[in-house]
DNA sequence: ACTAGAAGTAGTAATAGTTACTACTTTAGG
DNA sequence: CCTAAAGTAGTAACTATTACTACTTCTAGT
């Protein structure tokens, strides 16, 4: 990987805030310092830093929703080649170390886990609102 | 929620197969059955039957990815109100039930686990081929 | 059964997030 | 200090999804 100020600046505001920022933000931010670094470079770069191992993506999952008569809560193992879902038990999630390798057979390269709820501040914004007037 | 003859075969499609499918794949099954149905319809009617908690929307997360220079996989909870992101340790993940409510005040609506990796088929097919020729 | 109006529909345009393409510029090794 | 590989800005394209519009269907009350 070569060297340029364009990445370099990205990697520097990745590293230097905390919010978990989307390319959309960091384009932002960098702008600032370099007025007209273009949106494409910043998406490049990210994604390139990442392949590198610098810095970690949260990504989705790719190839739009899934649906599920199945609506529990529940987790999955997504191939990330053939994008295929598979179910996963809720006593393999306690142990999720090697459990799930063993369960699916899947080698597990990586995971993000999110929790989706309502934060302290707008659970408290709501409480004064009308639901309508 | 009224009757149509599109939001009962969506329906009945979602609920026939097992294979977590998108959109797109739900739109080109139903149109064997309804040669004009439009798009746009099953993305109305998948969403309107998850809002009334018939089905389930394995969603990624809203917003766009996003970038993190903590390497090491981890969890987040996730405001659905106002975006933020915020980190949970690996402790609270071990007892998912009211831990992670407690430690972050957060009402928690819903979670998607995801893990990424590489399934069996993948695996086997990868090993038979060559990485350049 | 008949009808009004609410809810739904097809088809199209628009949007958000992201990648691809192109001609030009920068970097770094010999 | 020159050259080839890697990077860049700007723009176009693409994917997943929602919004809009004029038309159609469903259903509750007569």
């Amino acid at each position: 990987m070569k060297y340029s100020i364009q990445r370099q600046t990205i990697l520097e505001d990745v590293k230097a805030r905390h919010d978990h920022p989307t390319a959309e933000m960091i384009y932002a931010s960098v702008r600032k310092k370099l007025p007209n670094i273009s949106l494409g470079t910043v998406y490049r770069n990210l994604n390139q830093l990442v392949e590198y191992g610098t810095i970690k993506k949260i990504t989705p999952m790719q190839g739009g929703d899934r649906f599920d008569d199945k609506t529990e809560d529940h987790a999955h193992v997504h191939c990330t080649i053939c994008n295929q879902l598979f179910d996963l038990s809720y006593e393999s999630l306690h142990a999720i170390d090697r459990t799930i390798e063993d369960e699916t057979g899947y080698h597990i390269s990586s995971y993000d886990i999110v929790f989706r709820g309502i934060c302290h501040e707008c659970q408290k914004k709501r409480e004064g609102e009308e639901l309508w007037n």
